[in-house]
DNA sequence: TATGAATGAGGCTTCATTCAT
DNA sequence: GATGAATGAAGCCTCATTCAT
């Protein structure tokens, strides 16, 4: 506790390892990623990485399931602000707009290319990250378009199936429009894709006027 | 003219190295991938990959981009088969399983994946691939719908949009459903995703009946 | 004849290669030197290379030979022309400067660069140059000399001797000087060494004066 | 620390290292040298070469300096020992030999082929040995013939130059007799132009009897 | 726990050289 | 004689990983 920098525990240098790692993976990827350069961004020597995780790959894991809480964490803290009264496009269009934000944040992007680029190496990887990210996000988004649904101003069979469409329709042609995500996205083009989805989603679920 | 070599004819041990490439990319991603086990699979020496492709880049660029073609060109196809007349639900869930039939084959998602992978590697790949892959595809289908409204089957006012979203509501779900391409699809799981997706695209854009 | 540039005679190639090679064995030296880089600025394909010499040694070999060959007999040119009955110190120098501005000369230091370089790979190779170039020089250097002191005017015993530290005395600080040919010599001092060079000479070998 | 390696204590190993690629160097010129080699003869892995030397570039530059170092070091040693009242023939006579013997030492070879083959290649190698190695000696040599100018013994002005041009006349000769350092020089022509560079540097020096 | 040093394996690339035309 | 294409060998360098401290 003396000889460190003041103030910090001293094994958190485990977490200065993953935060390299994170920043190393995701701009090199996994395979062109030395251990070396995760080392010295975080300031310890190599052995000190395999001290703490066995593997370059276990490391690997490690950073993407970690990388999938946070990002869903947040996700899910935007959905919970609905607010089941207000209008229905200008909130849903709000809701969109945070959940977009998380994707198209820098760590986003960099875990979706992550797991694409290394789902086929890695069996299970995308089960871990679904399961810590994907499907909660999901299941809360159901869930409030389930609470809309029973008040009438949603008509809405499968909730599940009615949230995936909605996702797809106003992330859709994110990747497009950042070209998968290493392109800022003109402010513009970003509200019109998800004012277009939103209307498109409340064209076809919204319940039939008497 | 007759004693060359026993298999093939002079040049095509370019198409060979590009094939085997393709495969050997595919499987390992550009990094992991060696020029050796390229060479080796394509049946030539290592140096005369090089004679052919100045670089590995190089070599995985010409694999991305002649991947792109043949992709939209076979999705183009499948378009151009939509009949204006025949019944409409019906004619967009059987153009929607062509469509996603590409994007599901192997090597459909084998370039996504490579894309996604080494998009920020290479800084004009994504153009490249979507230059000559993902826009074509999507005039393709926007000329298709602008038909179809001009028929008043479809009530849509911009196509380009509307093809966008029609994408993204029947395929929106396929990287979920298959995994990013690393399992099989249930059949049932994906025809129910297409009904769905055509469906709801029906519900936003079908004419109101009067 | 037609089909080649007019004038040149086909086989010129030979002497083209030759000077292809001088210009890249100068700049890499002999074993970076590519039989590539060579063919291309000759302007020819690689095996016409091996049709015209049996070997990359080969090719040195005769470069070097007739680098030496030249340059020697400039050196030898330039001492034919030593008046016997001028102002001797006039004279020395005046030949001493046409004797180092052929040492000087970009293909003098490629030269004895390259010798030096390789002398130890290429047993004969030191043999081969000066008995094209050494020996003929200080041959006739110690020629001139002897008439000189035949007339009188110099007080010599072994003219091969002095003939060699004429040389030394003149030249010898000239790879100091010009960082072994990487370097301009700065004129002042060029004309410095000289004079005392030649200073130093006639103060050893000039007759008592009676 | 009982149990470290059988032979040597910890980090000679890069001193194992330097002496290898000295020797590789010298036999073999700098782009024919292999790392491989180096790291045999030193009785190392590859990859600890470079864990000492950042380069091949660096490896050699080091042996360069640290050879011109040890070389000078033993000529100004040789210089240091010229006794100003004894027989100034007999003692320049001793000093040549002892200064030659450096130079034709296999080292001193070596050192000096491996610079003019490089010299071209690596831009302030010259300056590099130079500093290191020939300034210091004329330096020193003219700081002798400076006193045994002062005893009157000498009649010089500028003793930089005139050391210059004795190391000229007693050595100027040496690559042509040695053929550049590959074959032993014979005893007797060796002493036949020491003998003579003195005695032509002290006909022009010596000051005039009275 | 943290580290400096060492290593076996392997990758990209280039080269001198030779067929077959 | 001249060439396009092909190849076996080899080099530099980097990496993930492990001792020994």
């Amino acid at each position: 506790m003396a000889t460190t920098q003041p103030g910090r525990g001293r094994l958190d240098k485990r977490s200065a390892i993953l935060q390299a790692a994170g920043t190393v993976f995701t701009e090199q990827g996994f395979t062109s990623a030395s251990i070396d350069a995760i080392a010295q961004l975080a300031g310890v020597a190599k052995p000190t990485v395999y001290n703490h995780f066995q593997d370059k790959e276990s490391l690997f894991r490690t950073v993407m399931r970690e990388g999938a809480d946070r990002t869903a964490a947040r996700i899910i803290a935007a959905l919970d602000t609905i607010d089941d009264d207000a209008d229905l496009t200008a909130e849903l269009t709000r809701v969109a707009h945070q959940v977009i934000e998380c994707q198209l944040s820098d760590e986003g992007w960099a875990l979706q290319r992550l797991l694409y680029a290394e789902v086929a190496r890695f069996a299970d990887l995308y089960d871990d990250v679904v399961s810590q990210g994907g499907v909660p996000i999901l299941n809360a988004l159901a869930g409030r378009l389930a609470r809309l649904a029973n008040r009438g101003r949603l008509d809405v069979d499968d909730v599940m199936l009615a949230a995936a469409q909605f996702m797809s329709l106003v992330a859709g042609n994110l990747p497009a429009l950042s070209a998968l995500g290493t392109r800022p996205v003109p402010a513009g083009e970003l509200d019109r894709a998800v004012n277009a989805g939103v209307r498109t989603f409340l064209r076809a679920f919204a319940p039939a006027r008497t």
